[in-house]
DNA sequence: CTCCTATATAGATAATCATCTATATGATTA
DNA sequence: TAATCATATAGATGATTATCTATATAGGAG
């Protein structure tokens, strides 16, 4: 069965603009926080706050370097999440939609 | 080059996870309206709303046969997605990360 | 040890959103 | 036509979230 709860949580994680685009940045390999930060508009606390949710949620690991914080792609992760989207918009053997009603449907 | 906004919203579509739940229902074939508000404990126009949402992200189409709705997964917006996803998690030709820096990083 | 710089945290605010109740719309049936 | 039922819409509310400014922390250099 499929934790929607959870799996939520990791799409909300990616399916921020700006969150997208970091991802994309980093698609190539490792970047610096000024690296990326360079690429908007925002302030220094708001990238922080974006690095955060998606180093919780998995989608980055980040390589502390003396004063520096270094952002790479945590490729499990992200192959998890399509695999997980797979499975929802595709038929499985213990689909929710398998599960049998208590009430009769009317039409 | 990624749409970071529009993709954004196509993905705040999916990672609501009532939404999630809406379409591994429908992953298994068309279903009615009452077939999948009986599989939840919120109200009508709770999921009508929702039904909304991703029939206009395009997800879901509908079907109106008298007074009642069928849905069913519109699979090429599925698979775009996934299409996406896979776009921005890995490397490739016109990524934004080939785009060099106005400024220079200290690190 | 002291200053400087990168990053993190705290707290505030405005916007977005999921949900509800109440009501409108629109199709079917008596 | 009037009653009934499925669905949609309107408006309100509470929760979440992206962002900011101000400040704290912590590592490196002089």
């Amino acid at each position: 069965m499929i934790d929607y709860d959870e799996n939520s949580k990791l799409l909300k994680a990616v399916s921020d603009a700006n969150r997208l685009k970091i991802i994309d940045i980093l698609s190539c390999g490792e970047r610096c926080a000024c690296d990326i930060l360079e690429k908007f508009d925002f302030t220094q606390p708001t990238l922080s706050h974006h690095m955060k949710i998606l180093t919780d949620a998995g989608f980055v690991k980040v390589r502390k370097d003396g004063i520096w914080n270094y952002y790479s792609l945590e490729m499990n992760e992200c192959n998890n999440i399509i695999k997980v989207l797979n499975e929802v918009f595709h038929e499985s053997e213990n689909c929710i939609c398998k599960t049998n009603s208590n009430i009769e449907c009317k039409c």
